[in-house]
DNA sequence: TTAGAAGCTGGAGTGCACTCCAGGTCAAGC
DNA sequence: GCTTGACCTGGAGTGCACTCCAGCTTCTAA
């Protein structure tokens, strides 16, 4: 089974455009085409594309990106330099995770904040409309 | 109390030209000066900084940023878009937080596995040093 | 009083990750 | 056989968030 460049395109999200880019810059080997010319993706190539979807979502740089693609092709021998680089994503990953949480409580603090003075504001058009009320 | 701009640097981690970008932006109101023309920065600008640093950590774009510095001018009567901005900006990272943690799964998976194959290839250089040293 | 450090301005340059475009090819349906 | 639409290429353009630079002024310390 093979997928036309549109119809990968469509089940990663990514758009036609990046798919051909990606390729240019080594971060998708080259397709196979059809007669003409076309490219035809198989079930590994989207695979792969999946995988580097993922871990661009975990903010891989596209240079880090085709580090790793690259050592792909040395196979076992790489194993090690891959490792590490999923290791780094990991650390990353885990305290990018933590600073989003403390940042949750800033948030929270100012939404608070926000809505007390919403909830001021209201009570005083309140007394206002009583004031109108009995003028 | 007042603070050069290095002063600010240093304390905020952002650089004198970032600094100053910011100003020419919008984002930080530009800060009394010396009788020299130089930045003075109060305790009070000290503290949006610290707070855009704080949002920024969370994504926000400098767009939305602006945005929200320049409600601030309009005081409690523009309290009701900028909670939804800080609500928006929640649900956003609430969301790269359940991302990143799935994230973490394709992680470990494929550390595990390339611990794998460097044990297997460990064994074997084992077993080559063995027949090496029968031999 | 003078050298050097720190700061100033407006504007140009950078790196990243796409995104768009002109002009061409190819296959399918009418 | 001709139109239409999907796809092709190389290369230019975009938006974001800085970052750097030349050429100037101002303070400080020897």
């Amino acid at each position: 089974m093979s997928f036309s460049i549109a119809e990968v395109a469509e089940s990663s999200g990514l758009s036609i455009d990046t798919l051909r880019y990606y390729e240019r810059i080594g971060l998708i080997d080259p397709p196979v085409r059809d007669s003409g010319g076309r490219r035809r993706y198989t079930d590994d190539d989207l695979r792969w594309i999946e995988f580097l979807n993922k871990i661009k979502l975990t903010g891989m740089s596209i240079k880090t990106m085709r580090e790793y693609a690259a050592l792909r092709k040395f196979g076992d021998a790489s194993a090690g330099r891959r490792k590490q680089i999923m290791l780094d994503q990991r650390t990353d990953v885990l305290s990018r995770i933590a600073e989003l949480q403390s940042c949750l409580d800033v948030l929270n603090y100012k939404i608070d904040n926000y809505q007390r003075v919403e909830d001021r504001l209201a009570e005083l058009r309140g007394d206002l409309t009583e004031q109108g009320a009995t003028a």
